[in-house]
DNA sequence: CCAAAAGTGTTGAAACTACACCCATGG
DNA sequence: CCATGGGTGTAGTTTCAACACTTTTGG
């Protein structure tokens, strides 16, 4: 396609903060660059928008490229368009944040240079990478608390004490087990399944499923966690 | 500068939801296209982005170049990358939306070919400038109902009233008089002045201003109204 | 029988909703 | 004195926070 509207361009991205819950802390996937600029820093996985593809095309197909990811709960987060944010011409990102279900964390890992590490922890990131991902965190703890995604971070069957440690990760502070469950049943999203979960020397946890239909009555209005 | 990455690139835009209030109505200012496509349509004021400036400061500089509008409440939106948004090709639009005091509005609709239309009756707009607006409509929504963001389209000195009838406005319903002036009231970010306002064969209002301190402690907490 | 996590109810405080009348002013 | 919008309080209901013990299982 030629250029009707002529004048000099910036380059577009987008680059991709992808969310994992082991269990324990939430992790954020990284991919170590093997190009400069920024070779062998760690950074957002990410790439070029073509020209014949849309935002949200592009960002899963890189994600899709770079860590075999398909599926994913995937939202576009902020633009950044800082004049310097690459040191070798313009370049614009679109960032996106991305939520993977554990059943998904292995394949990530297995791609080539691609690792999860506990946002408590990161190492340094190239370009802007940590203020977007920073910025993703903050998005991910507000939409935390009026909508119901946690469940794009749990297994398909997960028990209510393991959507709580999920609430506590991300918010950063304990929850009233009782309070809690309250709470999350009240609001009808959750199916509990026949099945129980056991996995230790202790009574076994009922299993639940997120019911999306139930989800979209509520999506709108939305609800309230603290 | 040269182009490093080498491949074909979309343009860049920056388009602003520019949003008014004139005690009754919300009102979004439009700016009819003098050249094609869409000649002569109604759109979004915006422009292309050049290479040595950020977003932000492209969104400000269209809003004071088309507008005569400076010193708005201005906000990153969404990035819009349909493939065929533009008939000619590819162009990615970074919208934004701004809240312009009533002080300010006189000043835009000078501007040639701008024009204020309320927003329960627009005209047909060009690109996607329609959907632009929806999302900037129910973004702006959702901001008023937990972030002090009202006072951005009041003058600097108003009544309560006045703030009632801009959020029932952008609400579309009704709010209880004295429940709001509680809630309101409540949050501590209003000084009562001196003066009061009487325009009319009327008890005469109490006019307040805004605190812009007293607010930076709520903003992050936020608060909620209906 | 011990250890470990699952599960469950109540009470007091705070916030929310609904609702009706008097006040100050200009004409 | 009338019309107009400004201003105020209360009671019932709902929501929220704090808090401790019993249950089920495996080892």
């Amino acid at each position: 396609m030629p250029h009707v509207y002529d004048h000099p361009r910036a380059a577009l991205t987008v680059d991709c903060v992808v969310f994992g819950f082991d269990g324990g802390e939430l992790q954020a996937l990284l991919i170590r660059r093997g190009l400069p600029p920024f070779k062998d820093t760690w950074a957002l996985p990410g790439g070029f928008v073509r020209v014949e593809e849309t935002l949200d095309e592009a960002a899963r197909r890189e994600l899709e490229e770079e860590n075999g990811l398909r599926n994913v709960f995937l939202e576009q987060l902020y633009t950044f368009g800082s004049v310097h944010r690459d040191p070798r011409e313009r370049v614009v990102s679109i960032a996106y944040f991305a939520l993977v279900k554990p059943e998904a964390v292995a394949a990530a890992t297995d791609a080539a240079e691609a690792k999860w590490f506990p946002v408590s922890d990161l190492p340094t990131l190239a370009f802007d990478h940590a203020e977007i991902l920073t910025t993703a965190l903050s998005r991910l703890r507000g939409k935390l608390t009026y909508q119901p995604i946690g469940f794009e971070l749990l297994p398909r069957k997960f028990t209510l004490t393991q959507l709580q440690r999920l609430y506590e990760a991300v918010l950063g502070h304990h929850l009233d087990k009782r309070n809690f469950r309250k709470k999350v049943l009240s609001l009808d999203l959750l199916t509990p399944l026949e099945e129980s979960r056991q996995e230790g020397p202790h009574r076994p946890a009922q299993l639940f499923r997120f019911d999306p239909e139930r989800s979209d009555r509520l999506k709108e209005r939305g609800f309230l966690f603290e």
